[in-house]
DNA sequence: GACAATGTTACAGT
DNA sequence: CACTGTAACATTGT
């Protein structure tokens, strides 16, 4: 997914597009997707738009909103008369709506809002705006980077915060900066790129990095992340922004995904692990 | 065919 | 309770 730069990119985007629109209907090509009743938020207008960790809510003015988690493949496209002129992403998209659009919102004006996702992992809930914390995903997630405004309220990762978490912890440090709990919005990319610039072997433990090495890792998160959102995000997989356009990330990665390829830094050969189940890339001389 | 893919959760085991 | 590993969700690409 999307990770917070990719969230943030699309919650900009509907922000720019979606805010003061009406919601009219919304064709329900797959159920797996849509928890909630439709029938609460029909006509209701669209007022803002929030972001909690790699999640979404369309915040409406009835007393409800929808929350969203595209997960790995999801995508939200915003068309109108004047967006629907853009070129969409080709290769990730190709034409709009296709065999991967599964909820389609039928605005006000003929405007519409579809979710495609290849893998049908992501979900839209329909929930009471006072509730919608209290979905598990939100509630537990942890302190955000400061690199992106989040939900009014929720706290911030401060350096303190962060070395306090990792001094405390026992875990490998990647899944661990990694875990929505702890820290809200890095994933696989930002996590390998982050400790990658900050020069840390990804298998240590938390608790084994010095105050200087956790600072590092804390600047080298914010560095990555906001890399990301400058870029538009990363479209490894199928993420394009709200209006259906690939980001860039993905063409500058710092070690992600270059399996078999060597070192930017000092020019030997990048390793590739597993750990915690996740596909890890370092550098095995500049990443101690 | 095997394996891997930006995420999350549930469960079994240590 | 803390933590690790695995599978599951579904599909595509190498």
């Amino acid at each position: 997914m999307p990770e917070l730069p990719e969230v943030e990119t699309l919650k900009l985007g509907l922000q720019k597009y979606l805010v003061g629109h009406k919601i009219l209907d919304i064709d329900i090509l797959h159920p797996k997707i849509f928890y909630g009743d439709k029938a609460d938020i029909l006509s209701a207008k669209v007022t803002d738009i929030k972001r909690v960790g790699k999640g979404l809510i369309i915040e409406l003015d009835n007393g409800f909103c929808l929350a969203i988690h595209i997960k790995l493949t999801g995508q939200l496209i915003y068309r109108d008369l004047k967006t629907s002129k853009f070129a969409v992403s080709k290769e990730k998209v190709g034409t709009i709506p296709n065999k991967f659009t599964h909820l389609i919102f039928q605005l006000d004006s003929g405007a519409k809002l579809y979710y495609n996702d290849q893998r049908r992992f992501g979900w839209i809930k329909v929930v009471k705006s006072n509730e919608v914390m209290n979905l598990p995903f939100f509630k537990d997630m942890g302190p955000e980077p400061s690199v992106a405004k989040a939900l009014e309220g929720r706290p911030i990762l401060t350096l303190e915060k962060f070395r306090d978490l990792l001094s405390k912890s026992k875990t490998i440090v990647k899944p661990l900066i990694m875990d929505q709990k702890k820290i809200g919005g890095i994933g696989n990319i930002y996590a390998n790129d982050a400790l990658f610039l900050a020069r840390i072997d990804p298998r240590r433990k938390a608790n084994s990095l010095s105050s200087s090495e956790i600072k590092k890792i804390y600047g080298a998160i914010h560095t990555v992340l906001q890399k990301g959102l400058d870029s538009g995000g990363a479209s490894e997989l199928t993420f394009v922004n709200v209006l259906g356009q690939d980001g860039g990330y993905q063409k500058h990665t710092l070690i992600y995904g270059k399996r078999g390829k060597v070192c930017p830094n000092c020019g030997k050969e990048i390793k590739f692990v597993r750990i915690g189940g996740r596909g890890t890339y370092y550098c095995e001389n500049c990443q101690k």
